[in-house]
DNA sequence: GCGCGACTTTGGTAGATTTTGGTAGATATT
DNA sequence: AATATCTACCAAAATCTACCAAAGTCGCGC
């Protein structure tokens, strides 16, 4: 068989299975496992499908209905690491604002045992502490933006206004000396009102979004307090932040 | 089996059945209880579940008593039947305020072709609309109950004191001639201000709920429009409130 | 069409790496 | 206190990477 013939040929197969190992894609086309890794890391490349330890699996399964990447694992321990680090910071019963984004869902797994109060706008937060009876949790009310899962529009700016919290643990899309940057324009309303109720204001960033500036502008350094980010962070950023005043944490993989 | 493929069966093996302890996953996918813990580490990592002594379990599980009838077939077919029906008198792109409760939740799951405008406070609600993008969903503010899934308190009144909509689908604990009643007093504010909210009410009851009586009154007969319930329903019951002039509809299993 | 060298693809192999299942001691649950 | 489960580690097994030689393919002149 031509090598396009199997690639194509393992495609679909895949799109029935989902998962498949190696062995079970040699036989298919009735090639070696050899010549399977290899075209199934051409496959990888084009983007079609992501290789496992032992097979391959589709990138965009039908089934994965997650919209929000759970199976993202880009920068999975980084993440981790800054959630942890940021759930440190957190005082036992302390009243924590949360923003929705990836890395704040992770500082929320860590926030757990020092039974807080939690007010949120994230729908995966809320499913998170739903069943959970250690944590108060307030949930922002608003319209719901699909990708993201999270509450926007005046309910939610009006939710945030009218509270009063000791944290913010926020997150964005860029930070620079100038300032942080987000790319979703609709949250940046609703961002301001987390940041003015609340005293301290911690933001997560994993080091890729440092030095980076997104399409809208949300607010300069000023009003900020701390940052955490990984040790993938460039240093001389870093410096240049902890010039400004700014508490930068930089948490351990 | 491969890792991966593993870990999305524990996955969905766990939306069947919500809790699971580790040997019976490690039945289930054919591997030790080394690597199924070493899995369910990984799922937890990324979010989807949550390990506990002995096993692992749904972060965000419908709700309680939904996975619990998901193993009662008996049951769940009569809540189907009921949600079917019940959407049914759902027209296209209307406005629809839903209630918490399983029933209505069974409902909302044949809603999403109507492309209507959903409003709740139920998290489980939500969470299923949550990537649908027909649906716009908009999610009222408040508290969570642990136990239901469900935002009350002033936030969750607030809502939707402020806005109308065509129809509101309920549910509640019990239903005589003398009228509807709850087992939960924290919702009734909340349910009073869903129903004036709404210009059609229709309540949604399975079977076992006619005729019975709960701790506290919600409301009168006056007030709602359309009754639906399933084929267990006591017909003197369904009569009676037929003369009453409501609107009853009996789902066919 | 044939022969021939250059290039590509294939299947296989050795050593490195990852994953797996199991175990001992620590920890949690009853 | 008794039992079950967890963590942290280890050795065995599976798989991966990187390489090699054989087979296949192509381009070209004749």
């Amino acid at each position: 068989m031509q090598a396009e013939a199997r690639q194509k040929h393992i495609e679909n197969y895949l799109h029935k299975v989902e998962f498949a190992s190696l062995e079970e894609l040699a036989t298919q086309v009735g090639a070696s496992t050899s010549t399977v890794r290899r075209d199934v890391s051409m496959l990888e490349a084009n983007g079609l499908v992501r290789r496992t330890h032992g097979g391959a699996r589709l990138i965009n399964p039908p089934s994965d209905e997650f919209t929000f990447s759970s199976r993202d694992t880009h920068q999975l321990s980084e993440k981790e690491a800054i959630g942890k680090a940021c759930a440190e910071l957190i005082r036992p019963n302390e009243t924590v604002i949360m923003d929705a984004g990836t890395t704040v869902y992770h500082a929320a797994r860590y926030l757990e045992p020092k039974s807080p109060q939690i007010i949120t706008n994230s729908l995966p937060i809320a499913n998170l502490f739903a069943a959970a009876n250690k944590v108060e949790l307030i949930v922002s009310g608003g319209v719901i933006y699909p990708r993201l899962g999270v509450l926007v529009g005046p309910l939610a700016v009006e939710a945030f206004s009218k509270i009063h919290a000791d944290v913010a643990i926020m997150s964005a899309g860029g930070i620079t000396l100038e300032g942080i940057t987000n790319s979703h324009g609709l949250l940046i309303e609703i961002q301001h009102a987390m940041m003015r109720a609340a005293q301290r204001v911690i933001f997560c960033f994993d080091s890729s979004k440092l030095g980076r500036k997104s399409v809208s502008f949300l607010c300069d350094l000023e009003g900020i307090d701390t940052i955490v980010t990984d040790s993938g962070a460039p240093s001389d950023l870093v410096d240049a932040l902890r010039n400004k005043g700014l508490e930068v944490i930089v948490a351990a993989p």
